[in-house]
DNA sequence: ATCTTGCATCGACAGCTATCAATACAGCCG
DNA sequence: CGGCTGTATTGATAGCTGTCGATGCAAGAT
């Protein structure tokens, strides 16, 4: 969902150096969105952390006062966004980490070193 | 709202390496749902592009196909984010990116890089 | 085959959100 | 002063989203 398909010469320039076009704030807005919620972001950094690679389902339902469909649906949410990604084995799921994704979101919000801020952080350049 | 109090020790280890925990991941959450929107992202994308620093309202209402009370709410939330903030200058208001909240966020998403992932189990990320 | 456990999907509902038109406010100009 | 322009706020509304209980499905256990 975000660079899996042909995304010649997006490689990362984005967001932060020039404006982008609607299809590609449509498509990272998807990601982002995934991102924008604390049993979300929680689920993730618990899949994240986790460098063993993966996490059962049944470790991370108990984590939280929510039931077992509404975790569901939020791991199905990060998978969607690409952020995650999971396989059955037995009578057990295990999600891990899509790095992909990450790194492609840190490098879209780097700013590229050389940026030359005005002066610190407000521009008030202009005084009339 | 994201780093401008005390974070002491909250460096950036976040989010890939250790479990959030709730308080962060709500604070956190309402970063990226600033950002889970296309509007809003090619707002800031204009803005950020800039790197003359500040853009004037007036420069990016017409840029998009909606009413002028609509820009002004979407800046409102990504103000409300911290990701940008603004002055007025006479008639006119400008905006500016404030590039602590994308550098934070950028860390926070970054995974070190000794992070070694293991291949016995699942993870196939990119290889297989 | 049947029961049991782990996870996903479905349907419903409350709360939030993006959007607009109308209006208010701030500063310039005459 | 009164009018004009650029932004922000308000109030209303349609659509989306997070949550749950109920149900379905997969796979091991009996």
């Amino acid at each position: 969902m975000l660079g899996q398909s042909d995304d010649a010469g997006a490689c990362c320039p984005g967001l932060l150096t020039a404006p982008l076009d609607e299809d590609q704030a449509v498509e990272l807005a998807k990601v982002f969105k995934a991102l924008g919620d604390p049993v979300r972001l929680r689920l993730l950094s618990m899949i994240a952390s986790r460098s063993g690679g993966e996490v059962c389902v049944c470790d991370l339902t108990p984590a939280f006062d929510l039931s077992q469909p509404t975790i569901s649906h939020h791991l199905k949410l990060l998978r969607q966004a690409g952020l995650i990604d999971c396989e059955r084995r037995g009578t057990w799921v295990y999600y891990w980490l899509v790095p992909e994704t990450t790194d492609r979101l840190a490098g879209i919000l780097t700013r590229p070193a050389g940026e030359p801020l005005p002066e610190g952080t407000a521009p008030a350049g202009a005084a009339s």
